[in-house]
This record gives C-alpha cells, structure tokens and sequence, in this order.
DNA sequence: TTTCTTTCCATGATTTCCCATGTAATACCT
DNA sequence: AGGTATTACATGGGAAATCATGGAAAGAAA
C-alpha cells in the first residue's frame, strides 16, 4: 500500500508562478515516482482538464501511470476513450518538483483556477488538488451544509455504512 | 515506462510551413529515438491519412515501430494488412525536428487539415496530433458535450470503472 | 532565372537555475 | 530542563539558458 497524501496548507505563489508543494506531498512524490532516488527532485503530473473543475490536480508518478494504462485497455478511438484521453494526456502536464520543493504554475494554470497570490494544497488519498482559497473555502462550505443535513448521528463515517446511490445530487 | 506526451499548446505556422514543437514534445521525440544522442535532432514520423481525419499524427520512431511491427503479423496480402500498410507506410513521412526545434508542414499538409497560420498540438499519450485550432475546438467541445452527459458525478475517472460495453460509441 | 527548400543568424519573451535569507522544527549537550 | 547548534522549509531576486518566431543567405529543383 502506497504512502498517501494527508492534510492541506496554504503557499505564497511568486510572480512567476512558483508555490512551494507542502513538504509531507514531497515524500509522497518521491516514492511515488519509480525513478527517483535520495537527492533526485521527483516528477510528478497535474491534470488541468475538466471545464467546470475550479482545481489543478497532482499526481504521483505511478498513480498516474495507473490511469493511464486503464485508458490504454479501452478500445481505440471509443468515445470513452477519447474523453479520457482528452483529459488526461491533453489536459496534462508532467513536470519535476525544483531543488527547492517547489513547482510552477504557468500563467495559463493560474488563470484556470483564478489564483493570484496563494494556492491552497489539498489531500485526496492517491492524488491532491491545487485551489485558489477562497474558492476552496466555498467548496469546503458546500460539503459541510450537506454533512449537516444528511449526516444526522454525527459520526462521519456511518456514510461508509449506508449503500446508497451516490451521485452528486444523491 | 516511456515518457508521454502530455498537454496541448497553439503555434504559429510561417509562410514557409515552419511550427515550432512543443518544447515537451521534443523531449518525448528525443527519448524515443533510437539514434538520438544530446546534440543531435531526433526524427519522427507523421502519419497524414484517413481521408475523413482532420488531424495530423506525429509519431516518436520507437512508436512507429511498434506499429509496424503489429502489421508485421497480420497475414500477408490481408485486407486488413493492406489497409493499415497503406495508412501507415503510405500516407506517412519520416522527418527530423530542426536545429530550432521546428518542423516543417508541407502545402499539402497544410491544406488537409485547413491550417493557415496557426496549428495547435495535443498529446494523446504515445502520439499526438496537429489540428488546426478552430477544428480542434469543435472536436473538443463534442467530447465535453458528451461528458456532461455520460459522467454524471462529474469526476472523469468513473469512466475508468464502469465496465460498460465498450464500443466506438460508448 | 524563378521558385522552393533548407540552413544559418537574430531577438524578445519565458522559463530554469543558482544563490540568499529568515524562520520554524529537531537534535544535541550539559 | 534549558539553551544552543543544525537541518529543513518557505520564499525572494537576479543571472543564465531555453523557447518561439522571423528574416536573410545558400542550395536544389524546375
């Protein structure tokens, strides 16, 4: 079982786009990049596709590697096939982590998610995400009114009890 | 595990055909080339068939000859064969990237997929294709379209785990 | 010669690399 | 435990290398 991301922070971007990765996200990048080696910086990809998705996110080498070999059992040239190709190759971009932890966010990826000065990292298990505060303030918000109605004991966890349909709306 | 291409980015293409290649595109060329050595330009291969593709593919020379190779095995003289032969071997042209990192679209080229002065680049994973930016958003927008549709929590990746008949339209 | 192609420079804009600093976290010593 | 040395982190600034593009010069081809 693969080392997972944990927790969430907050860091400055600079003018050119620099933000530090949180530091516990790098150990997870290193092992999670099959070429890595104490003293290397490991790479790692951010998928930016998703029209109505307002966040970057960040994987590990080999998750992403996982992904990909998924969409490469899919039929060519299948619709399925090309959304997720679309997605995950078009929408993509692999990059290494810099000698001092950071990573760039373009101009383009900056604008995506409409970060200006701060960008805050957020852990998802195999993968973390990368939103601009306040929106991720908002999304945070969302989620805890439904907590609220839906979630009446409030152990969180009586949700991984219940078998129910689970959509967006559900 | 080869280096993929990822991501997208438009380029301005001169009155002589000239585009510049994603710089990342470049490194990809150059790790699949089995003759490259630092210094050197990498060849590749484009593969301009298909009469009713709007796209142009580019191939690293180690892609290009895993495809062969597949073609190798058909039976000769086979429908199928011939087909592909003809796609592959036929409608394709081997170049090498210039000193500046371009290559150069010849007219033909140019008027198949309607390119004037701008082509955009898109990773599909061990290709990637060369569009022309106005056709490629139409393709584009179809595949969002449907993804609206079909996912319906909206994260792509649940594409990946409902084995649902996989057909072209699927 | 006329027309296309290739090569070979040129340049502004980005992006990457290298170095520096203040602070927080941890280890070490007595 | 108290205090100090050491290392890890977060963040900034400037120099250097890379990129994307355009135009001219040098070859080929017609």
């Amino acid at each position: 079982m693969a080392r997972r991301f944990r927790g969430e922070s907050i860091h400055k971007v600079d003018a050119k786009g620099r933000v530090s990765i949180p530091a516990p996200f790098r150990r997870v990048l290193e092992e999670g990049d099959p070429d890595w080696t104490e003293g290397l910086n490991p790479n790692m990809v951010l998928v930016y596709g998703g029209k109505s998705r307002d966040y970057i996110e960040g994987y590990t080498m080999k998750s992403m590697d996982d992904v990909d070999e998924q969409i490469a059992g899919l039929a060519r040239g299948s619709r399925r096939r090309r959304a997720l190709e679309h997605m995950f190759s078009g929408q993509s971009l692999q990059l290494s982590v810099d000698e001092t932890g950071r990573l760039v966010l373009s101009p383009k990826l900056r604008e995506k998610i409409g970060i200006k000065s701060e960008a805050i990292f957020v852990a998802t298990g195999d993968t973390f995400q990368i939103w601009e505060p306040s929106a991720y303030d908002d999304y945070v918000a969302a989620i805890e009114d439904w907590m609220e109605e839906e979630v009446d004991d409030f152990d969180p966890l009586t949700l991984l009890d219940e078998p129910v349909a689970d959509t967006v709306e559900g």
